[in-house]
DNA sequence: TATACTAAGTGTCAATTAGGCACTTTTGCT
DNA sequence: AGCAAAAGTGCCTAATTGACACTTAGTATA
C-alpha cells in the first residue's frame, strides 16, 4: 500500500488524465496482444473478433499518440502496416496482464454479483 | 507471460465484457480510494474533485452491481450512506494500484509522446 | 481489360454514454 | 421558519461508440 490517503488525493489530478488515455477496454486488449509480437492491422482485427475497423484504427492511433506502440508502414510490395510495442508500452505489460488475469479469474464472480444485484433491483427491492 | 497467443485469443470473449465493466477511469479511482477505508458519498465526491454527483452515483452503482463495493445506509441520526470495499473488490486492489503507480510514474512520458505526435501531425507530417 | 479479393483505412449516421446543472428529500441547526 | 448538508434524481446537451458502407492500392485470374 504505497500511497497514503493524502498522496492519493494529491495524485488524483495527475492520474485521472492518464487513466482516461490508458484505461480503455480496447487499449488493454490490443496492447496485451501486441506484447507477444508485432502484428498487422488485419491480424489484430481478426483476433479481436467483434471490433470494428474504426474502433481498431482509433485505438491504435491513441496508443501510438501516447507512445505505447509504433506504427510502421512497409514499403514492400503489398503495402502493409505493422504495429509493435514500444519500450514505454512494454512497461504496461505487467499491469495490463494483471488486469487480464483478474478478468479471467473473476469473470464468474462478476457475473454472479450482477445477477444478484439485478434480481434484487428487479423484484422491487 | 502466462498466456500463449492462442490462450489470449480464447480468453478475449471472456475478458472483453469484464474489462468493459471494470476498466473505467472513475472506477479505478473510486476503488483505489475505498481500499483505504469505507467512505461516505460526499467524502468521495470532495476527494475526487471534478466528478459530478451523477457520475459518482453511476460509478458507485456499477461497482456495487459488480460486487466490488458494499453500499450501507446507516439508520443513525443524519442518514448516511457508507461505501466500503468487498473481498472481491479487494482482489482488484493490486492490479489497480499497479495502474495507479504506472500513471504517476509515466505521466511525463505520455505527455511528451503526445506532444511529439501532435507536432508531427500538426505540421503536416 | 474487367472481376474479385485482401489490406488498411475514412465517412456518415444513429444510438449510447457522459457531463452540467438544477431540483428533491430528509435531517439538523439556530 | 429558514438555511445548509447529505444523497441523490431528472433533464438536456455534448461527446463517444458502433454499424456499415465507401475508398484506395495492390494481386491474382480469366
Amino acid at each position: 500500500m504505497p500511497y497514503t490517503e493524502e498522496q492519493v488525493v494529491e495524485t488524483i489530478p495527475i492520474v485521472r488524465p492518464v487513466l482516461e488515455q490508458v484505461a480503455h477496454k480496447w487499449s488493454i486488449l490490443v496492447l496485451t496482444f501486441l506484447c507477444e509480437e508485432p502484428k498487422r492491422f488485419n491480424a489484430l482485427k481478426r483476433r479481436l473478433d467483434g471490433i470494428t475497423q474504426k474502433a481498431l484504427t482509433e485505438t491504435l492511433r491513441r496508443l501510438e499518440r501516447n507512445g505505447l506502440i509504433d506504427r510502421c508502414v512497409t514499403t514492400m510490395s503489398p503495402i502493409a502496416v505493422v504495429y509493435s510495442i514500444t519500450p514505454l508500452g512494454r512497461t504496461l505489460q505487467d499491469p495490463f496482464l494483471a488486469l487480464y488475469d483478474w478478468a479471467v479469474e473473476h469473470q464468474a464472480d462478476l457475473h454472479d454479483a450482477q445477477a444478484r444485484f439485478d434480481e434484487r433491483a428487479g423484484s422491487g427491492g
